[in-house]
DNA sequence: ACGGTTGGTACA
DNA sequence: TTGTACCAA
């Protein structure tokens, strides 16, 4: 439970942006075909037509719901569209959601300090922005405001369905003597119905969000009102709405925390909590969740925005219910070997496209004993060290399932009872590399003129082995098996256009890998010392394993891959907070107004003018500076395309954070002189490139942040 | 004996 | 640090 800092005067503005039906837009942006019409996304079962897992507005009218089976919808709405989830190694595959996902954040982390809150959610800090906007273009000097910041619900606006609703809310943005939370609120809508308008223009989805003073009250209200709407909350309008609040409707408090707050202190409403001291739901939950709970009554949540644009760890899994329930040892190694195929594909999308290197396996598995009824033990979750390389993580999942399963199943007892329901692996503990460029690049492209690369085929492997614990036997009593629902594996090998380009990057990915694994062992870790690692060129030389670097790569050329966006306190490392004051010409910039921008239009020049820093963005504004083209919805290909390779190409500078007393010197030492340049430059505190964005107009209202 | 799959956080 | 439980969507 999130400890809630209480903090009284809390003038942030924040925002929570939430998809419609994001899986649904997903296929209808692939098809347009079925725009409009009542659509589901469904998960490929085989049994009742499979799992809803999204549900289009049009088929909610009908009464279609998630957690519906196909049949059922079929049922409720006979016309219904269903499209399925991509199905690769006999398992969903969510990769074409994720990307799609990418895209969006990365629309709106040019913009604002962004997290990454699922897959199809993100929560922004506004407060620099708003204030920004409030000093110098308050809503109060609009002559017209723009008709999506207009469709705005205001919560405790005089009656909402008042006669004319847009013009209270007109009145509310504009008003002149209103409560200065207010009108940062005011000036956080301008700005997120700005971005939404942005996101549906490079990406054609469309979302729904909330705006408020912190992360909860946003998240509440950006569900208040879909789809494509957004919901501000005033100050002065929390107590009245968490007073009704049903307390199961608060984000936390969906499962058996609100069931207890209801059975147990007969709450029903959030406003219900507030008969209770923070001591007395500290003696039942707990000191931190009393707090929390204390805080959350009134509508106070400390929560940061942290800027966070990545995943913090990667998962792949299947279950495998009632009958279909895995019994024998092969048919699990079947099923983590497909698992760990696909994990493997991701982990390195994520270090060829973010730089990220995983350092932890993990192997979760739900069994039962079809002896026992009430068996207590649950299958023990297991993890080790990531070794890259898929034969390798296919090897140490294995091994980590049968530590596991010695564990649990009963002792003596021969390989009776068991079943396996559900199987997962996943990748957590990622860590960038520091993607400096110049000399060890040069150093290593120098050192290896083997530009080309050796198609040998051997596990590639970045990481020294790992020390398991459980890396003894391997028998196999039952051999060979069928699976069925198993389709072969379809690999769509697509491809490559820029093959040679690629290879290059890999190499450059391998080289930094190898350098980044000694720093990163050698600081934190392991077991590798640095000097052993140096004996060993093998790991350094790009030649070895470097065959499945490149065929991972080329699958995933044929799939969309993640894009790479990096994690936004990397980005926030770059371009340091200060370097976001605008000079002072640009300001000017930003004041000026065309005739041709009628007060709304001059924000939306803001942002089209927001050049993210340099090489963050290759996007053309090619669209018309008409707001209402972006209702007409119809994007160019090219737009979404640019989107798409909105980060490409762009060069990090990554300042490390390692700290200097953990490094033996003599290591160093023992490098090559550029390169002992290069991590004593990564171990300083890197000096901040001065870059000053220029050309913006909105990212004037980004004012220096002041935190961390 | 599960809508399935994925992700996050808190706590011992 | 590892493993467990809970929460959300």
């Amino acid at each position: 439970m999130p400890v809630a800092k209480p903090e009284s005067s809390d003038a942030r503005v924040i925002a929570h942006v939430d998809m419609d039906c994001f899986y649904v837009q997903v296929e209808q942006r692939k098809q347009p075909n079925l725009r409009g019409l009542p659509t589901a996304v469904v998960q490929y079962n085989e049994w009742k037509g499979g799992g809803l897992i999204a549900v289009s507005y049009e088929a909610r009218n009908y009464g279609v719901k998630r957690s519906m089976r196909g049949e059922e919808a079929k049922q409720v709405c006979p016309q219904i569209q269903l499209v399925q989830v991509p199905v690769a190694r006999g398992k969903a595959d969510l990769n074409t959601y994720r990307n799609a996902g990418s895209e969006v954040v990365s629309i709106l982390a040019r913009k604002v300090r962004c997290e990454r809150a699922s897959i199809d959610e993100v929560y922004l800090d506004l407060t620099d922005a708003a204030e920004k906007m409030l000093a110098e273009a308050p809503p109060e000097n609009l002559q017209l405001v723009d008709e999506e910041t207009l469709k705005s619900h205001v919560l405790g606006l005089n009656d909402e369905k008042g006669i004319d609703a847009k013009e209270n809310v007109r009145e509310w943005l504009c008003k002149k003597d209103a409560d200065r939370r207010d009108k940062l609120l005011a000036c956080g809508s301008l700005i997120v119905a700005e971005l939404r308008m942005q996101v549906l223009k490079e990406t054609e989805f469309t979302c729904s969000a909330g705006i408020a003073h912190n992360k909860i009250l946003a998240k509440l209200a950006s569900a208040m009102n879909k789809p494509a709407q957004q919901t501000v909350v005033p100050f002065s309008s929390v107590k009245g709405l968490l007073d009704s609040l049903p307390i199961k409707k608060m984000k936390q408090l969906g499962g058996k925390l609100g069931s207890s707050l209801q059975s147990d202190l007969g709450v029903s409403t959030v406003g219900d909590l507030l008969q209770f001291s923070e001591e007395k739901l500290q003696e039942r939950y707990g000191s931190n969740t009393g707090t929390w709970l204390w805080n959350i009554a009134r509508g106070i949540s400390g929560e940061e925005v942290q800027g966070r644009l990545l995943p913090k760890s990667h998962g792949s899994g299947k279950t495998f219910p009632g009958p279909r329930a895995l019994k024998t040892i092969a048919s699990v190694q079947h099923w983590l070997n497909e698992l760990c195929e696909e994990l493997s594909e991701r982990i390195r999308s994520d270090l060829d496209q973010n730089k990220r290197i995983a350092r932890t396996l993990t192997l979760h598995a739900s069994a039962y004993k079809s002896g026992d009824t009430d068996s207590q033990k649950n299958f023990p979750s297991k993890s080790c060290h990531l070794r890259y390389g898929t034969a390798k993580m296919q090897e140490d999942a294995f091994n980590l399932f049968q530590a596991g399963l010695r564990e649990f199943k009963p002792q003596g007892s021969q390989n009776s009872g068991w079943r396996i329901t559900g199987l997962s692996v996943s990748a957590s503990k990622i860590v960038e590399i520091p993607s400096g460029t110049s000399s060890i690049m040069k150093y290593f492209h120098g050192q290896n003129p083997s530009a080309s690369l050796s198609k040998q085929s051997q596990d590639d492997d970045i990481q020294e082995p790992s020390v398991s614990e459980s890396c003894s036997e391997m028998n196999l009593t039952e051999q060979e098996m069928k699976f069925p629902g198993e389709d072969s594996n379809t690999k769509c090998v697509m491809p490559c256009l820029d093959q040679q380009e690629h290879k290059q990057d890999l190499q450059k990915d391998q080289v930094m890998i190898s350098l980044h694994n000694l720093v990163i062992f050698n600081l934190h870790v392991f077991q590798i010392s640095f000097c052993s690692a140096l004996q060993n060129p093998s790991c350094l030389l790009p030649s070895k394993g470097q065959d499945d670097f490149q065929e991972a790569s080329l699958r995933n050329s044929g799939t969309e891959c993640c894009s790479g966006i990096r994690n936004q306190s990397q980005q926030q490392r770059v371009f340091p907070p200060q370097q976001f004051a605008v000079s002072s010409s640009n300001r000017t910039d930003a004041k000026r107004k065309t005739s041709k921008d009628k007060g709304t239009h001059s924000i939306l020049r803001f942002f089209k003018k927001t050049d993210p820093p340099s090489s963050l963005s290759l996007i053309k504004e090619e669209h018309g500076d008409n707001l209402q083209d972006v209702e007409a919805l119809s994007p160019t290909a090219s737009a979404r395309e640019n989107a798409r390779h909105v980060e490409e190409g762009r060069e990090s500078i990554a300042a490390c954070s390692y700290k200097v007393d953990e490094i033996d010197p003599s290591v160093i030492e023992e490098l090559p002189p550029e390169i002992q340049e290069e991590f004593r430059a990564w171990l300083r505190p890197r000096k901040r490139p001065d870059i000053v964005r220029r050309g913006s107009s909105i990212a004037n209202y980004f004012a220096p942040t002041k935190r961390t």
